[in-house]
DNA sequence: TTTTTTACTTGATTTAGATCAATTTCAAAA
DNA sequence: TTTTGAAATTGATCTAAATCAAGTAAAAAA
């Protein structure tokens, strides 16, 4: 499988030598899975990260009787249990794929391994850190003053491959609603 | 004013040498603002980050007539517009005082060269970002997932300095309430 | 101190979205 | 191709919290 889509999504944060490419390659390890694959349960936690080369991968957590969608991560990004990989706490989140899934998959030891040794690698994880706390925080914020026809809008501007790829239901509780509350505000969208 | 508590709070990260203690003194500067002053107001980009040594602080943005509270934060932490300052846009929010404060500040060209001319410092930035998302996520979560009595309750449980030194319509937005919801919600837990 | 302003509470009414209950559509198996 | 189960829509009703409107309490300012 091939490792020009990581190299490329690493260059946008630092330039790649020889040796970091090298630890890359044997570090991350490539994998396939079909889709409806759970690749953490309830209760666990989370062990690795994937980097994804095709595919769509979901997490959520089980509230009750409901889904309630936490992240969508798209080809071309990492995927995780992010705050239960951070954190090593065991945690109630799901991570599924949606559709089949090429991944690069890392360990948290690995990728500890990987951090210590080249420290240009640390500011990697400084970079997605950062970028996953301003995604949340923008999230946040609007949930917190828009409406719920407003989120679904911006959903539709900023992320439509959310609105081509994934079933409504899932889309829903993502955006904290409930489906019929969005099947009606599809509705009157027109 | 004392580098006691900033050096603290970095030794929970990595251990610190001379140099970088040389250097931290350097960059951060020391400063007192008296409480309601605004350190960063609407339209602006963030160019600074605050470490508190005393007082309170509070971010918050203004949605037509009402403010609503993004973060608070205390002695021993990092203050800022987190997404302006690493996003580098102009934002609306605005952060100011609630109580008098004494701080080192630090702008983020001093901070890049503090990260370049010390390896180790990245990964003060890196756990700064993780712990900040980690923290968002699980009240993107708890906004998700629970109630407006459950979220106070939480609150009180978990930061309860909140309660003690915050007027409660900055509480009450914070939690993604009205005043008046607030109110009863108190009223109701007896 | 008294005055004025701001914070908080209480009550009445409204509303966005949830819940409950039936369909209708659609996609995956058989 | 038919069957079947899941996804999505539609309608009726309910509810948590918002909004509107006074009033009271408390803290700055005079």
């Amino acid at each position: 499988m091939s490792y020009h889509q990581i190299d490329a999504a690493l260059e946008t944060i630092i330039s790649l030598n020889e040796e970091i490419k090298e630890d890359t390659r044997k570090y991350f390890k490539p994998k396939s899975f079909k889709r409806n694959t759970i690749l953490k349960t309830e209760g666990e936690a989370a062990t690795h990260m994937y980097f994804l080369n095709s595919g769509l991968i979901r997490s959520y957590i089980i509230d009750g009787e409901k889904e309630i969608t936490r992240q969508f991560f798209f080809e071309d990004s990492f995927a995780s249990d992010y705050i239960s990989f951070l954190t090593k706490d065991k945690s109630n989140t799901i991570v599924s794929t949606i559709e089949d899934c090429e991944v690069l998959m890392v360990g948290f030891n690995e990728l500890e391994y990987l951090y210590e040794r080249h420290p240009a690698i640390m500011k990697v994880g400084k970079v997605m850190a950062e970028r996953a706390f301003v995604f949340n925080a923008l999230r946040n914020e609007s949930m917190q003053k828009d409406d719920a026809t407003t989120r679904y809008q911006k959903l539709i501007q900023e992320r439509p491959k959310v609105i081509q790829r994934v079933p409504l239901y899932m889309i829903s509780s993502y955006l904290g609603l409930t489906p019929e509350a969005l099947s009606r505000i599809r509705k009157k969208m027109e």
